[in-house]
DNA sequence: TGGGGCAAT
DNA sequence: ATTGCCC
């Protein structure tokens, strides 16, 4: 059996931990530079704050009843790591999937003790770290996943939901809940099923899975078996290193200076650096891109990306940050007002398996302990002692590509500065 | 008016 | 290489 574990309202919750007077109001919690609502309370639901919706576009009427935050991922980090903690006391499979969802694998266990075993270790997260839970139980993702749903929408299953994918009751669920809120069948996916009959969980469930594959892919044909019960993605698919990796950021304001520009693409670099290093890989391109905000119809769009092959594949953060640097200076355009900078860690390979360019000469052992050193030190001392303790090259103070957080509450748990205060 | 990743084309 | 899709 596997089991789901959603965090309710995740980054809206962590922010009632430690704020209850937060508790029973419209809460909502805002996406990177205050953009968009990503986390909302029961209660901002239902004033029909829609989720991703941008959060200028809230009616004022409705937005003065709101309590709006900006994200404080340094919080939302910790606690989600808090609760992954308390998970992995109940079974050794714990696979974290997001930052507020983890699936759990209860091979072995006795399914008729399942629930139980599931509520216990629900109310002890709840106890240990404040977060409200729901678990979703079956013997596929799929199926965890809307027994998860069904958990969080019906008060009898108390947070906690099984699925027998044989049962009547399973069969009417699927009959009657849409494609669209399948796990991972979205707007353009449900509207084609709906070109071939298939409206409903169940429709998809009882189809040709060969069929379906050579209308979608396999992706499609494995979802048909996943709602038959059938368990094909395996836990630690999700563990695989990645096959790319890319850091961007939006600006808190639009900007023309070059030197922004530099100062966030040598950021970014030294960021994916860090992730890099973090699955012992190495790249062999990186691609830097640039561009303009696109729903500014009054200004000149611009986007521009451009690929730098790396001379011998590498994880060091000052081979990164120069090739980066190098596209900038091919792509910029002066005179154009720029709204994200981004940079992509492409061709990634591990240390056996890197391919020596035609012209690169090996780096001498000697030569790349070194440096390999210096970048586990630089990650050391960062991990250790906060991030940004050590950084290459040093941004300006004040800058525009800086994010704009405005209502951005304490890192409670990670600065020591910014404990919560118990005396009034 | 977010960030990240993958697979299909 | 680029685009579309998903969460």
């Amino acid at each position: 059996m596997i089991a789901l574990v959603d965090c309710n309202n995740f980054y809206v919750s962590c922010e009632r931990v430690f704020q209850p007077r937060l508790e029973g109001k419209p809460v909502g919690v805002m996406s990177n530079n205050d953009g968009c609502v990503v986390a909302r309370s029961a209660e901002i639901k239902s004033l029909g704050v829609a989720m991703g919706m941008p959060a200028h576009q809230i009616d004022p009427h409705i937005r003065r009843q709101c309590i709006l935050l900006s994200s404080n991922y340094a919080l939302y980090g910790d606690m989600s790591r808090r609760v992954t903690d308390v998970l992995s006391q109940h079974t050794p499979h714990v696979d974290v999937y997001s930052i507020d969802e983890s699936f759990l694998s209860f091979e072995g266990f006795e399914p008729e003790t399942l629930t139980d075993r599931c509520q216990v270790m629900r109310r002890q997260v709840k106890r240990d770290t404040g977060i409200p839970v729901s678990v979703g139980l079956s013997t596929s993702k799929t199926l965890a996943k809307l027994a998860n749903h069904r958990a969080k929408k019906e008060s009898i299953f108390d947070g906690v939901a099984i699925m027998d994918p044989g049962s009547e009751d399973t069969r009417g669920y699927l009959q009657q809940l849409p494609v669209n809120e399948i796990w991972g069948v979205a707007g353009r996916s449900a509207a084609r099923l709906h070109t071939l009959g298939i409206e409903t969980a169940w429709q998809l469930r009882e189809a040709s899975p060969k069929h379906l594959r050579k209308h979608f892919s396999v992706v499609m044909e494995r979802l048909v078996y996943e709602l038959r019960g059938v368990d094909c993605i395996p836990l630690d698919d999700m563990a695989q290193p990645k096959k790319q990796i890319m850091v961007s950021r939006s600006f808190g304001r639009l900007t023309q200076n070059k030197t922004d520009l530099q100062e966030a693409v040598r950021v970014h670099a030294a960021r994916a650096g860090e992730k890099l290093r973090k699955q012992a890989g190495l790249a062999q391109a990186i691609m830097v891109f640039v561009r303009t905000n696109r729903f500014r119809q009054d200004l000149p769009s611009h986007s521009k990306n451009v690929v730098i092959p790396l001379p011998h594949a590498t994880c060091d953060s000052r081979d990164l940050i120069r090739a980066a640097s190098a596209g900038l200076e091919q792509i910029f355009k002066e005179g154009i007002w720029y709204q994200k900078a981004g940079i992509m860690l492409m061709d990634l390979c591990d240390h056996d398996n890197e391919q020596l360019g035609l012209l690169a000469e090996p780096m001498s052992d000697e030569k790349r302990e070194r440096n390999e050193k210096l970048m586990a030190t630089l990650d050391k001392l960062n991990r250790e002692h906060g991030k940004n303790t050590v950084r290459l090259g040093i941004p300006r103070k004040v800058n525009a590509w800086e994010l704009r957080c405005e209502h951005r509450t304490p890192r409670y748990t990670t600065k020591w500065d910014e404990l919560p205060n118990a005396i009034l």
